[in-house]
DNA sequence: CGGCTCCTTGAGGTTAATCAATCCTGGTGG
DNA sequence: CCACCAGGATTGATTAACCTCAAGGAGCCG
């Protein structure tokens, strides 16, 4: 159950039995359809979220009602950690598929952060990771479009292990991670068919050449 | 001395004398001249900073010689915290003008934070406030230039409190912080001031149509 | 007075967004 | 089982933003 979830958690794993059990107390599980929302930009912050199953996206809404896709979560990792600190959340965020989740009210999860040092550091480790994160995220939006989509696909290829993976994701949902739209991921994947770079059968991707694919991601 | 610096770093506010102390101890104060390398992307991470006084940029080098800056650190921020949990610097450091710096050996500081949980939470604190200002940055860049220009001069008209501001850099790196390049900042400045929305003389601008400036951010 | 570097201005080219069809594909109801 | 529809995905033509290259001016320090 919970317990058993929070034990697998990259966050939790150095933490002893006591200590899970008293996460597990304020936590909460929860079961969440696909397109479902969590919360949205500019209200009160009262919980942040651990990802057990699924996919979800953070996102802003730009005020031409175009979305810009911060981050997507994947199993495993937290997100609105910030409103342990900030009152407001600061983006939105959406279920992609059913997801399981885990729920930490933001004022339980700061008591226990002072009397537990352990999960405070365990805490920072992956506040740490997040920004690291950002940092390439900031650094990939300065690249062209067809650099983004091959850093992506190189990421794919090493979650999944060996080349030939499978989208997470609809293209449309990709274009808008990219930073794009879906009309120019549609033809920079074909330009990428058309070089040898890769093969594409629907949502399956194969990699064919690594090192092609690799200088593209240099610019 | 340090003692004094650290007490007044956001930071450390909520620190006892004791803990000040003990931090003190293993910290070290640094002087620096403009334009000095603090570290390089992929060196071995053995410390991390608060800038004390100065401007320090934060950025990645593109594989073409072009670079990246993710942001600019002022007074009372901290920076490279992330190698508190990787082993290598994932980005590039310079001072932008004399700085005055101090630097915590990560060692040092790790085991500092287990035995002191007030120090850990208010480090997450400074963290999800750095995650926060990275989301804002990643949505930046999905505007458009003159959108990023507007929220950066409003930005600054916060800080410095009032419409008459001093840009706290050359042209050149404003242009890098904004992710673009000189000429394009050169053009959209000129158009806002065709357009009645700032007056600019040198580096000091004043803010003329505070209400079409906001306009403008949103695209 | 050179020789810098930064900033500005101009012309041209490239990337990628937009607008507009068309083509699939999966789901639905007859 | 098939006709139909809706949303996603593709393809094409056009447009706009912005980068690049090139040149000229302004300030600064030797």
């Amino acid at each position: 159950m919970i317990v058993d979830d929070l034990k697998h958690a990259p966050l939790f794993g150095d933490l002893d039995g006591d200590d899970i059990g008293r996460l597990a107390g304020v936590a909460q599980r929860l079961l969440r359809p696909a397109d479902t929302a969590l919360f949205s930009q500019g209200q009160p912050g009262e919980a942040f979220y651990l990802l057990v199953d699924g996919s979800v996206k953070i996102f802003k809404r730009l005020r031409d009602g175009r979305t810009a896709t911060i981050r997507h979560v994947r199993p495993g990792e937290m997100f609105a950690e910030s409103v342990l600190f900030h009152d407001r959340y600061p983006s939105n965020s959406q279920t992609l598929t059913d997801c399981e989740l885990i729920k930490f009210p933001t004022e339980d999860f700061r008591n226990l952060l002072l009397a537990h040092p352990k999960l405070a550091v365990s805490l920072l480790s992956q506040m740490a990771h997040l920004a690291v994160l950002l940092n390439q995220r900031v650094e990939e939006l300065l690249l062209p479009v067809q650099a983004r989509l091959a850093r992506y696909l190189i990421g794919l290829c090493d979650d999944q292990g060996g080349h030939r993976c499978t989208l997470p994701t609809s293209k449309k949902e990709l274009a808008a991670r990219l930073g794009t739209v879906p009309e120019t991921l549609s033809r920079t994947l074909d330009r990428f068919k058309r070089s040898g770079l890769v093969r594409l059968d629907g949502e399956h991707f194969e990699v064919l050449d690594a090192d092609k694919l690799e200088h593209v991601a240099q610019l």
